[in-house]
DNA sequence: CAATTTAGTTCAGCATACTGAAATATCCAT
DNA sequence: ATGGATATTTCAGTATGCTGAACTAAATTG
């Protein structure tokens, strides 16, 4: 998985952390530099090249905030993610495929388990 | 799990090149330096730097090969891995405990198919 | 046993991305 | 209105890790 992170990142020209950040804007929907600098724990000079690194592969987009002219809204770009994933989505699709809606259920419950144990471990190691 | 691979980086003094270096030298379980550099994708002089950091973080060890005194053996620190992902493993074996034992022959089914899939696309990624 | 090849390290040069600080623009409180 | 706070960018300095080439040591070939 960490091989296949890398390599989306070197095809299109972006880092581990600007995956993250990506993954950090969908998850919101849209955020501000400065709180994809908290979220991402970088300074808010790193966080304009991650989104100008991001901008550029075409995976989000940069527009003002209206309501408050300092700040942008990010956001990313609907589809652009899902092209540049299509291949693993279709390959997982056809995984899922083989199983039933009852094993679906049952890996599906797990994944989402998985994912709370490493959200878990990571904080342990990034703070303690 | 990309930011888990992170944090265990940055805690131990890796990258993520050499978490994926050590994968290599556990799955194969020794490796010359050379091998390693056509493993991991890298210029023999960059492995010596992976080799170093791994050696330094006791994640690995640098031997003489006795049959050909050119080469190194570079295997794994017994252990060393498991300290370090010990919280990780506990909290997933809990996890795993959960489910009875078919559910789990489905988890384990689907996460090998899982790990086919992502080398698979990183292949495809990668090559063409 | 000399010449060539192979294994690994070292080192200079280069690229990349981060920090911290200064600059700019905008908002908000008095 | 005006002074201070906030949001983002820019930029110089720094750290890191890679490449490519030169170097040392050991194996292999003729």
């Amino acid at each position: 998985m960490v091989a296949f992170h890398e390599a989306v990142g070197a095809s299109l020209g972006v880092t581990a952390v600007d995956q993250r950040a990506l993954a950090v804007i969908m998850g919101a929907g849209s955020v501000s530099a400065g709180e994809l600098a908290r979220e991402i724990g970088l300074t808010p000079g790193a966080v304009t090249g991650v989104v100008d690194r991001l901008v550029r592969a075409g995976l989000a987009r940069r527009e003002p905030d209206l309501e408050d002219r300092r700040r942008l809204v990010i956001t990313a770009v609907p589809g652009a993610f899902g092209d540049t994933f299509a291949g693993l989505a279709k390959a997982m699709a056809e995984l899922t495929d083989r199983y039933t809606p009852a094993e679906q259920a049952v890996i599906a419950d797990w994944v989402a388990n998985t994912i709370g144990v490493l959200r878990e471990q990571t904080r342990i190691l990034t703070e303690g």
